[in-house]
DNA sequence: TTGCGACTATGACAGTTGTCATAATAATGG
DNA sequence: CCATTATTATGACAACTGTCATAGTCGCAA
């Protein structure tokens, strides 16, 4: 979420990334369209050729881009565990400083896009609602794979994942609102034991 | 939040509530202040009266009202727990089970508001993000203090109460997006057995 | 060159938004 | 009854919003 796209990436990615990062900082409904080709330096003309869909178009593609983006993260840290450390603890820990450096790096301005998406559009458009499911599978799936090749038995790895999604998802909302890492650190250590039990 | 609001409440109550109603269903920005008059059959005129701060004012107002609200509710399940069901699991089912009755019986057009305005306006506006940290809050108080009742020591409480609340906003989330119940009752269950282990 | 496609520029559109100024009405206490 | 306050009514304001129509520019192939 914070490597710099200024060059390399055509416009039409930069706009979509842009999206993605003031929606999940200000909100879908405060996020216009003319601030985001501003904010992808992109020229507007550019919005109505790249995304004939409007808003929604640009939305669920940002939606999904941030759910394939937390997807690969979750793979880059299961990779980078230390060998005397792969307990699902640590992954979920690793998860979770990752919000936490986050926070205290952007003093809290930015959130999760998929959950302010889903806030947003889940009664209006439905297929940015769908968007937000999808991304949420998107993050859920590598979870449930990385607790089972950790050593979690498989139907129980797909529910502890979920566990981890919801807990960590409500916990940056509260830390967000608190302006306070104490949520996300305590689900952290709360969730750790009970995690680590479940490997067979 | 289910109740009728239509008499024995001033018109400036029913304002604040069918803010969060609305709130809730189309985030903060969809959400105009004449469509809150209308929804609560209040003279729009009444709005600059009510609210002389505006906007702010009239969604800080709408989400302490939500928080007082489930802080309500949590006393109510607590102390309506049957006596052979007095543990910890039991009362983060009822809640969940809250939720996901309302989510079923309103075909998931419903979030929480709390969340919504922590999305939305956690980095515009100061006075609400606030509003939002005081109604976590004034949530997890109660249910602290339940835990505790329940005999989970003191200052564990305080961080399974965290813990709570913080996978059931997430849960509720998911929900909302995949218009399926299965991440609320995914986290009841998992849940249940570390928060009843932690009572001595 | 010519032509054709991809991309950009620009301005206008109708519909909102929150907010305010102003005035009319209702209620209340003397 | 009057006077004072609380409440409501109404219209207007400027500042947006997303979307569209139209024309423009650029690069590249024939």
């Amino acid at each position: 979420m914070t490597e710099q796209a200024t060059r390399t990436y055509s416009p039409r990615e930069r706009m979509v990334f842009s999206a993605a990062q003031l929606i999940r900082r200000d909100g879908v409904g405060a996020t216009g369209m003319r601030d985001v080709a501003a904010h992808a330096e992109a020229p507007r003309g550019s919005l109505q050729h790249y995304f004939p869909g409007g808003k929604d178009q640009l939305v669920g593609e940002a939606v999904a881009w941030a759910g394939r983006y937390a997807a690969r993260r979750v793979s880059r840290y299961l990779a980078a565990l230390p060998a005397d450390e792969r307990r699902p603890s640590r992954l979920f820990a690793a998860l979770v400083a990752q919000w936490t450096d986050e926070c205290l790096a952007t003093d809290f301005t930015l959130g999760c896009p998929v959950a302010a998406v889903t806030v947003d559009c889940a009664d209006a458009s439905d297929t940015t609602r769908t968007a937000t499911a999808q991304a949420f599978a998107c993050w859920r799936e590598p979870l449930a794979a990385g607790l089972a090749e950790l050593g979690v038995p498989r139907p129980r790895s797909a529910a502890l994942a979920t566990l981890m999604v919801s807990s960590l998802e409500g916990a940056l909302l509260i830390a967000r609102a608190e302006r306070d890492i104490h949520a996300l650190t305590t689900v952290s250590d709360e969730l750790g034991p009970l995690l680590d039990a479940a490997v067979t």
